[in-house]
RNA sequence: CGGGGCGUAGCGCAGCCCGGUUAGCGCACCUGGUUUGGGACCAGGGGGUCGCAGGUUCGAAUCCUGCCGCCCCGACCA
């Protein structure tokens, strides 16, 4: 039950004012996004082309985000470490794939020393001091870690290796937006080996299982999880898993991959194990990543005009208290029950702020705190003290009530989670609105064009009307559904036979 | 890498076509006062290599040439 049910209602009105400069997101969804990044005090762009500043409120946002998915990996046996930043070029090109994967978007490091220029210009690249073998900073380090990994196994004895590490990697993309795609991001990338075929697909289950729970749970973004097609394969992998998002302006964001690797990478690292029959045997191997990309999928799954929507379970701080005062009395008397107040809610495990600075006005800091995604505001006034109630503000839906103190940090904790299971079901809503069944290609283009959002249809299976449709329509398959049923019928581009539908959608 | 745009105070911009006071406005900042239940108000104040380098000119933010940087849109990608 809504703890706003069992209370007196005194206003129960959305309330919330357009922030400022803010864009819509009907006018310019691209706009609201960037602008939303830098208002909300999240990231800004640097110095850098292509690089972000991930400013002190957005890596909290981040940090939260890591550690809960860090307790996961570590609830599920495994461990964290660290690999080295370059990866020798060598390293990059012994699996095919991955070499091809990967070549064209690489920051590669061909100097190690600068001197100062002869004619007194400043620092130059000293000649005399190239590499003999040129470094690439990591795009992903399946290399890296194979060839170590070759070091650590000999036995079946050594096995499972169930690693993660949290890491810095650079891809260098053409074109980059804050958090959904940067030169450098940060991320966390797990890289397990197993004695068995069977014990590694089920880690990448397993770990695909936790990105999605983890997207659900905490997120509170609904996500389909499935396969990819061979075209949209990680390089190197046999399989790819991924979860897919919808986000508000009806494309759709790729939140999390786990890769089965087969044997690609012990084959092309020769790393084998001796089995308990006393047989060599190639390792098998998955690796499952997750990146500050995340970040943008959480504002765009819930933020609005007024500015970002936090879930609960990620926020930084989940309940500010705003005073509203006149004197240093009032302000004293008031500090006292929202002292009381706070230390019970941290005694529930609520995070608390107490926001006293006369420095800004109470309306200057409810638009502030809205624009910031705060989930409960509480404020309090001469009028609360003297009536022994509270107003609370919920950030998801606007409604503010009078509530009486008493017991409210119950209320409150309540309504956290109240706030929670609303924005992940409003985000569901809005998914399945989204989700369109589609029996031939003129309705494809149509639903793409007029409405957005996922799409299920028909496809025979190759990669050629794959490519042909993300040629004509900027759709790509987003993943075959795991979920999805066998169903036959007409691929909607070529109407040869299938077994069943994918999921199609524009995408970030 | 193509197409477009922008670089003037911390931020957002005007001024530039058509060269000529002391380069201006809003926000932010500082001081004082009045305020504080939805981004307060009044008064005063500080802050500028006008992206960089050349050139034209008596005189350049403004005209010319070159360079640099960033953003947006496309191709590539998570």
């Amino acid at each position: 039950m809504s703890p706003f049910t069992l209370s007196k209602v005194t206003k129960n009105v959305p309330n919330l004012k357009m922030a400022k400069g803010l864009p819509k997101r009907t006018e310019d969804y691209s706009l609201w996004y960037n602008e939303l990044v830098k208002k909300a005090d999240l990231a800004e762009h640097s110095a850098v082309r292509g690089c972000m500043v991930i400013k002190p409120y957005g890596f909290s946002i981040w940090e939260k985000m890591q550690s809960a998915m860090d307790q996961m990996f570590k609830d599920t046996g495994h461990s964290n470490a660290y690999f080295p930043l370059f990866v020798p070029k060598s390293y990059l090109s012994k699996e095919a794939d991955h070499v091809e994967g990967f070549a064209k978007e690489c920051a590669v490091v061909t100097h190690y020393r600068l001197k100062n220029a002869d004619d007194g210009s400043g620092l130059v690249v000293d000649p005399e001091a190239r590499l003999e073998e040129e470094l690439i900073v990591r795009p992903t380090s399946e290399t890296v870690i194979w060839s170590t990994y070759k070091n650590w196994i000999q036995s079946y004895r050594d096995l499972p290796i169930l690693v993660n590490q949290w890491a810095n990697v650079v891809r260098w993309e053409m074109r980059t937006r804050l958090f959904l795609r940067t030169t450098e991001f940060l991320w966390q990338e797990g890289h397990t080996a197993h004695a068995t075929r069977q014990e590694a697909i089920d880690e990448t289950t397993q770990m695909l299982n936790i990105y999605a729970d983890f997207a659900q749970d905490l997120m509170a973004m609904p996500v389909i999880k499935g396969v990819k097609t061979e075209s949209e394969r990680f390089p190197g992998a046999v399989d790819t898993y991924c979860i897919e998002a919808l986000m508000q302006d009806g494309k759709a964001l790729q939140a999390g991959t786990s890769h089965f690797l087969g044997q690609n990478f012990a084959k092309a690292f020769d790393v084998k194990f001796a089995g308990k029959d006393g047989k060599e045997e190639l390792v098998w191997g998955t690796s499952w990543g997750t990146s500050t990309r995340l970040m943008g999928a959480l504002i765009m799954a819930h933020s609005d005009d007024q500015g970002l929507v936090l879930p609960p379970k990620l926020a930084p701080i989940q309940v500010v208290m705003v005073p509203i005062f006149k004197s240093e009395e009032q302000l004293n008397a008031i500090r006292e029950v929202a002292d009381d107040i706070s230390s019970k809610l941290k005694a529930l495990g609520v995070s608390v702020k107490f926001d006293d600075r006369d420095t800004q006005s109470p309306g200057w800091k409810f638009a502030e705190y809205e624009l910031k995604g705060i989930p409960i505001r509480l404020a309090m006034g001469p009028r609360d003290l003297e009536n022994n109630t509270i107003e609370v503000a919920r950030r998801d839906t606007g409604e503010k009530q009078t509530l009486d103190i008493s017991g409210i940090e119950s209320r409150i904790n309540d309504l956290l989670d109240d706030i929670q299971s609303n924005i992940y079901q409003k985000a569901l809503n809005h998914r399945d609105q989204k989700t369109y069944t589609v029996d031939n290609y003129d309705g494809f283009k149509s639903v793409l064009d007029e409405k957005g959002g996922f799409i299920l249809a028909h496809w025979d299976g190759t990669a050629e009307t794959e490519a042909k449709i993300k040629e004509e329509t900027k759709a790509t398959i987003r993943c075959i559904p795991l979920k999805s049923k066998e169903e036959a019928g007409k691929c909607i581009y070529s109407n040869k036979s299938s077994k069943g539908r994918v999921l199609f959608a524009r995408a970030y």
